[in-house]
DNA sequence: TGTAGATATGGCAATATAGCCAAATAACCA
DNA sequence: TGGTTATTTGGCTATATTGCCATATCTACA
């Protein structure tokens, strides 16, 4: 794999980690709807504020939010709605494990009565 | 997050976390058209057979490729054409950076010649 | 059977990530 | 100004990930 192919792959990479936890799912996942603030996610996720914040601001470093200064308050809202597209691959890789599972479960049980 | 929310995300996000790597996202490339052979992917990525051979099983844990042993040959392949899904989302996020970066530029340039 | 080729696994060191606490910063208001 | 709230940052420890080497396993085939 020569440097720039590399270097593409590694850009993209960098993306799909920032969305690599549960936290940070949770909090793409809320902010589809509304802008929030980060003390609303913090309420809603039940971590430390300082844990919430460094969540935001790895989002914010691979550009899939962006934050807003309002007062004393910070608003966060997605940099652009394709990221929900993310759920939709999601479910659908859940969905075809789910069928191979099943599909083994009954082979199992086949090999059993046997 | 209660219990069932935060496991619900916690399974998704061993999904995302599958994908990403640089290699994993490159691997899961090549596989888009192609069921390949562990050694192909392994001379493609100029990494040690062993280094990719992990890589394929964190792909395979996830469900996001199955392995088919053909005499000596492992092979490869995408479980579902689900995750190709996820390039196309990938994109749209650098798409949106790309832009925000130029605007960002722009309005440096109109700042500095004030 | 023995040897070679293909792949996987165990083990280890380097590095990265997560989450908490404490402290810094910023905005608001009495 | 001083106190209060909201958010971020620094520092630390625990844990996870990566990638290489050496080694094991499996298949083919002479």
């Amino acid at each position: 794999m020569d440097v720039k192919t590399k270097a593409r792959y590694e850009v993209r990479a960098k993306i799909v980690k920032a969305l690599a936890h549960p936290t940070r799912l949770f909090i793409v996942d809320q902010l589809s709807n509304h802008k929030r603030r980060v003390n609303e996610l913090t309420d809603m996720i039940g971590a430390d504020g300082s844990t919430v914040s460094k969540h935001l601001s790895v989002l914010r470093n691979a550009g899939i939010v962006k934050d807003e200064k309002i007062g004393a308050s910070v608003y966060y809202e997605l940099t652009t709605p394709c990221v929900l597209n993310f759920f939709g691959c999601i479910e659908g890789v859940l969905k075809s494990n789910a069928e191979l599972h099943l599909a083994a479960t009954e082979h199992f049980e086949i090999q059993e009565i046997k």
